[in-house]
DNA sequence: CTGTTAGCGCATTCAG
DNA sequence: CTGAATGCGCTAACAG
């Protein structure tokens, strides 16, 4: 049906091979016979053919991202940074090298999240990049470290952004114990997006240098510490009894988050710590539902509540949105802060005060190193900083709210 | 290197064509057999190879999805949709019959959606979904058509998700000639989502049956018909200089809104239509930005107005920040509406009026007609109504605001 | 129900 | 520099 290969290596007068040396453009061929060969190709309208040129070459030009939800901005903009580093960055006309970078929304569900994989490896993708927080269940957790290194070890590229290394999960150990490890972490990636080997990484010794050395690569997100900025902030202006609107339960970033609020309670203020069991409610979803939910739950537990924690920017809405209909004033009387710094938290009214990620960095990055167009930061893993971006949806306490 | 189908076979005693068929589940296999082979695919972690299977069966089960900007919520929930159709439906635990949705990022750009085209095309995709305005630029409208007719020749499905039909670019006659035939548009879908046949459709005459009939099917959203409501809705409240906060110029989507929009004033007050130019800024982007500058420059031309309409949802939100920033009250001062509905809109401070575009289930349609599991709409085409949401951003002008 | 036999379209040896 | 030959791993007829 289609044209082939043969079909323009006849209309050039060329054998096969000399279409495909032509075509590829990594080898030597005589000028005059190139262009009658490109010609060809114009007339015939000649598309190469995917699949077999993958089985012949053992190769493939199809690069993975896994996303938790792909109508989720926070993903949307780390799928885009991923997607700009895969063009030949010229206008160069040709598709020559251009790899298609695939995005795989898996909601969130372990299941797809494997099934996605799956199909990745039958395609033989050159990389994968996982991104977001992992689900922490450990049967899951092993099948997708079994199944992340046996695609490393085949020869494709993994990238882990936004969700800490393989060796988190399945380790022995408390969970609590690893996540104090990762507590001090101070490695910090400047988010210019530079040239490889740019930036400032620091090393951190991974738990499992051994899996990680199958070539998987982290680029982890300091939610932990962002989260604890976060709440010293609170702290700083007064604030006593916090309200938090959690992630999804089993998700390493909820956990990390929640982590950072708690650790700075604790360093601050221990005996806040009692009740801060009472002020969590755990929304079901990043949407602004379970921050409108949340937020009316916080109300009933803990009127004296003074400021309220969010997930993240998107839930943090959902919150403003919920304390507005009860007649509360932001931040006049009660304030509000989200996490990721989404586009829209800065046009929010009251501007938003949160925790920026910089997403587009982080992806870009993982996409270069995806593509093995940068070097990995040694170790195999680096954390990306959070900075605390303080707006108008924060301030101190009204005079007295603090006693109830 | 990998383990292949005859690996499967040996171990299991059989030929790899029993391999296969066990694998593909189409072909009776006897129950032993099945369990032997099934064991021995387990034991040696046997993954399909994607593209050997794809070059023997002459078929792929990448689906792509082309979007302007995925970090935009708008395609960020149609790509979800679309994929949301694409699994077997169950936690069947296998992967057959299982279609990758791929979504492709053009940026807007039409070299990309041109590029992706090609890369799809080398994969032998099994269909291609273009979601979003498309670019009015005669000469790559044209490529554009050609290539698409050409993957639809080729076997390829085609379905177009809010974009106007081919046919209506490289046609002959002026622009508006054709734009005006389309305001008629009451062609509407109900937005269930539910089964194939379901729906009420309306069929239009398809300005190029012949072209269409190589099965492009077009899904198109009623930009101008939400427009002309919107508009509507504001006069009603006695509004009389209204300002337009455009989308990028050359695009459908900003055409047939814009054009809705001066269609409302055309027929109700004719009279203002000489000042609307003036009250017409064309942003650059679907962003924040060139709402906020696009706000600040309608303010120095036109200071007297009492109304903003935006490109889409999250234009209006820069354009409230500008509006705030110059001590504007809204909806008091001055009433701002969106475009799209965005999940965001309806927790913005004040909740924003706009227009609902029912994308998830317009993308989840679209991912049925692509994968030929919905019988398309009679003339391959039909229009998926807006429907007009009013909230808290709009309200009725100051007493003498109107007269400047 | 199962094995055998041919290619699918291309990239790559290996000779010229 | 170019052509001929081989096989990538799998599916699809065909026979048994």
């Amino acid at each position: 049906m289609a044209v082939t290969l043969a079909d323009v290596a006849a209309r050039a007068g060329v054998s096969a091979a000399t279409v495909s040396r032509v075509l590829s453009g990594n080898y030597p061929v005589a000028g005059a016979t190139r262009s009658r060969v490109l010609r060809a190709v114009e007339d015939l309208q000649y598309v190469v053919n995917g699949p077999a040129s993958a089985l012949a070459a053992a190769t493939s030009d199809l690069v993975g991202v896994l996303v938790n939800d792909i109508a989720d901005p926070f993903f949307g903009i780390i799928a885009s940074a991923v997607q700009s580093e895969m063009g030949d960055g010229g206008t160069g006309g040709g598709v020559g090298g251009q790899k298609l970078a695939v995005v795989c929304n898996t909601g969130g569900s372990p299941e797809r999240e494997l099934t996605y994989l799956t199909l990745l490896q039958r395609q033989r993708a050159a990389a994968v990049v996982l991104s977001g927080g992992a689900v922490e269940d450990e049967e899951h957790g092993e099948a997708l470290a079994t199944r992340l290194r046996r695609l490393a070890a085949s020869g494709t590229r993994v990238v882990l952004c936004g969700r800490p290394p393989l060796s988190e999960s399945p380790g022995a150990g408390t969970p609590d114990a690893e996540a104090d490890a990762e507590t001090e972490g101070q490695g910090e990636v400047n988010g210019t997006g530079g040239t490889a080997g740019r930036g400032a990484y620091e090393a951190r010794p991974n738990g499992n240098g051994a899996a990680e050395g199958h070539g998987i690569v982290t680029l982890a997100f300091d939610n932990r510490g962002g989260a604890r900025r976060l709440t010293e902030h609170l702290l700083a202006l007064g604030h006593r009894r916090i309200g938090y609107v959690a992630g999804p339960a089993e998700r390493t970033t909820t956990r990390h988050r929640l982590g950072g609020h708690r650790l700075a309670l604790q360093e601050r203020f221990p005996e806040l710590l009692d009740e801060a069991e009472l002020l969590t409610v755990h929304g079901g979803e990043y949407n602004r539902a379970s921050g409108y939910d949340g937020a009316l739950e916080l109300l009933r537990r803990a009127p004296g509540m003074t400021a309220v924690l969010a997930a993240n920017d998107t839930v943090a809405l959902g919150i403003c949105a919920a304390l507005r209909d009860q007649g509360l004033r932001i931040p006049e009387d009660i304030s509000v802060a989200g996490f990721d710094d989404l586009p829209f938290s800065a046009d929010a009214a009251p501007a938003l005060t949160t925790v920026r990620l910089p997403l587009h960095e982080a992806g870009a990055r993982a996409g270069r190193l995806a593509l093995g167009r940068e070097t990995p930061p040694p170790g195999g893993m680096a954390t990306v900083r959070a900075e605390l971006m303080v707006r108008a949806s924060t301030a101190p306490p009204r005079q007295g709210a603090a006693d109830r």
